[in-house]
Parts: structure tokens; sequence; C-alpha cells
DNA sequence: TCCCATCTGTGACTATTGTCACGGTACGCG
DNA sequence: CGCGTACCGTGACAATAGTCACAGATGGGA
């Protein structure tokens, strides 16, 4: 545990109000994660809200045979509103957060969160807030599951990538795979028909993306 | 709008506390719906928190083209916490809730709701309760959805309307195929087959269940 | 009672996605 | 610089799900 640089969090999350930062700095918890480390795990004992300072964590859902599917990105200045709210059930299916760069979080305990929703009409609208925004990009990879086909969910996918992490898209097609929930030959070959549409160039392990809107 | 009968509220909500209850009589909205009748649309303008009184709803996902897919139930008891989620947006798809049978529900404006959360604790953990147990059920349905083929959807969808309405099942096969955003022949098709393992029977308008573990 | 609207069953065909097999390519490391 | 490992491309085939066409069943009014 690290001294909390307050003007860091003070950045990222400028709608807190200025006691409540006090708190934060003085109760929350700063944990530096790995690319690829795990953050939170539906179900673990230590519930605490997640405030990502810096990086990229992706959120997604893992079910018993070792299938995922993303849910959605958390930017730094996002909250994982969810860990409040994932009761400590050992049951098949979980969420999963996982570092996509190396980031830096702030952990705080689930009481205290809980606490300052009566305390801190600026913590309370955050919450909310978080909730609605992730609710609702859950909501949008709901519909691209249920109503769209493979390809479309592909063009959603990189779409999105595109947002967060910027046109190189440094993933190999088997990890795009794993995270539609498809097998790799499959994507193969979209992207190749995306390609010959020019909305991308692919590389070995990269992916140049030109224009997705044009498809 | 009736007068409302404290008792029947009670005896669906014992778990909140009297002063919330008070209020609660005073404050809310009481409104029959009738089957088939919509109770909310997200991006209206209304905003308000639903309570069940009594009935059935089904929430539901709607996108732009009008095919839909079932999230979840709620029974008396139960609240609609999703209305306070949703902003007034008027975009592509929709969640909708619509009532299955007659039912009663009552409403509750917004902005009440969100004071209630930092006035009665139990009011709070109604709502944050709510929240999670629709969560719970939404990820139920969004891994069905990825992970599993229309055969087990098509299982997990008939237990869970055995759960909410008993082993009747009054719907015809275009319902069904409407919910699990498939076609007629197909579910038709699958239904035959689980009629040859025993589970259920067919008849016009209505399957009667047995046994949905046997499979 | 008879007729029509609705519901159900089924075969044939298509489209999409997943699987298998295999060959080629690029990169990193000794 | 060559060798191995991971990555990518591709054809053939299988499985699942959606579509079309049509026939038969059923039940509720006129």
């Amino acid at each position: 545990m690290e001294i909390l640089d307050k003007e860091v969090i003070l950045k990222q999350f400028p709608q807190l109000e200025q006691p409540l930062l006090e708190e934060l700095l003085k109760q929350s918890t700063l944990k530096e994660v790995e690319e690829g480390e795990e953050v939170m795990r539906t179900g673990q004992y230590i519930k605490s809200t997640i405030l990502l300072l810096s990086g990229l964590l992706k959120v997604y859902r893992e079910d018993d045979e070792g299938n995922e599917f993303l849910m959605y990105y958390l930017e730094p200045g996002n909250a994982c509103a969810l860990s409040m709210m994932c009761t400590a059930r050992t049951e098949k299916s979980q969420i999963m957060a996982k570092a996509v760069a190396k980031s830096e979080v702030l952990l705080v305990p689930s009481h205290l969160s809980e606490m300052w929703l009566g305390k801190y009409k600026s913590w309370h609208n955050f919450v909310i807030a978080s909730y609605r925004q992730r609710f609702e990009e859950l909501l949008q990879t709901l519909d691209s599951i249920a109503f769209k086909g493979l390809d479309e969910r592909l063009l959603f996918y990189l779409k999105r990538h595109v947002k967060v992490s910027g046109k190189e898209v440094r993933l190999s097609h088997q990890q795009i795979a794993d995270e539609l929930n498809s097998s790799r030959e499959v994507i193969s070959r979209l992207l190749k028909k995306l390609e010959q549409t020019g909305a991308i160039t692919l590389h070995r392990n990269y992916i140049e993306v030109h224009d997705l809107e044009i498809v």
C-alpha cells in the first residue's frame, strides 16, 4: 500500500465532494494490478467497490466449462459498482474482472461504500450513475448476443475495443474468439471479410482499424 | 386511484418499517393493470419505482425490429428497481414490463424513492436486495443465451414459467418462440422431443409439465 | 352443427456457426 | 540462421437453427 496521491484521485473523480475525498484517502486501499491479473471474482470474501484510477479492466462472465464472454470495459474514472451487488455465492457462473493493462485500483470496503450513500450526496449520485452506465452497456452486449449474428457482434466488439484502446487492436484471433465465445476459424473468416471491405487490415497479433462504420 | 389497503401492502412487504409504510400509503399511486397491458417502458416520462402487489409482470427487452426476449418475471413482493435506473433515452432498444395477468402495482415517484434510500434503512436494504435479485436473474438469462443451445434455453424457460405460474403452462408455441426470440416451428419440434421423453404433455394452447429435471 | 381462425406437426431446404484437418507464415530464441 | 511455437488461412464437413410450404387438428362462435 502506497501513499495516495490526492491529485490523482481528484483528477479522475472530480465530481466527488471534498470531505468524501478525504475519507477516501484515509479508508481505501490502493492496489496495483499487472496485466492479466484478476481484480475481482464474484463470491470472493472481500467485498469492495472498485474505483479505477489508471489502466483498463475488462469485466466478463465465465461459466462452469470455461466459456466466457465480455460484458464491458472499465476505464479510469469508472467504478465497478457490481462488486457491491455480488452475493457470496459459490455458484457455477461468475463475473470476473481482469486487468487488460497494468492498472491502479482503489478498493473501498463495502460497509463504507454503503454508509457513504446516505452521508455524501455526490457518492450516491456517483454510484447510481455508475450503475446506470454499466447496466446500459451490459444491455447493449445482451442485445448483440440475443439479436445479432456473429458478424455484427464482431463489429460491435471491435468498435468498443477501439473506443477504449485505439485503432491498433493488439489481439490474436483466438483471443477475440474467446471473448465472443466463438471459435478461431470463424473469427478469422469474418475478419478476412472485413479486410476485403477495407475496414481493417490484418497483421500478426494485431488488427489495424481504418473505419468500422463503412461496413 | 383507490384507497390503499394498508394490510395488503404490509403483507407483501413485511420487511419495510412502519413510518415508511405510512409514507408509502400517502405518496404512492395504486394502479390496476389488465392482462397484456404495458406497465413500464424505458425512456418514458414518468419515472417511478414499481412495487408489485398482486398479479405477475414480465420484464423483457425489445429491439427496433420487434424482436424480444424475456429477461425475468416479477412476482408480488418484488420491486422493479430498474425503473429508477433508466435514463430517458429514446434509443432503439427498450426494456418493457407487461402484465402477464391482471395485476396491482404501486408507483413510487423516483425522487421519493431516492430520498428514502437515505431516510429509511429498510428501504435502502430493500432496493439493494431487489437489484441484486433481478441482476442475478438477468445474468442467468444472459448465460443461457450466451452459452446454451435452444433446447436448454427452452428448458430453462419452462422451468422458470412453472415456478411463477404452475405446471399448466398456458402458452401457444408461437408465444414461447417470441419470448425466446426463435421461431414457432423450431419450438414445436423441441417441445415434441420433450414430450417424447415424458417430461411434458402437449395440448392445444397449453403444456402440461410433469418433470423437467428428468431430461 | 358447421365453418373459419388459430394452433400444431412435419418434411425439405437454407444459412449460419462450429469442428476437423492441414499447410503456410512469422517471430523469438538459442 | 535455423528451428519450434504460436498464429493465420482455408476447404470440407457437421450440427444447429431459421424458413417455406402445406396438411391436419381443434375450438369457438354464427
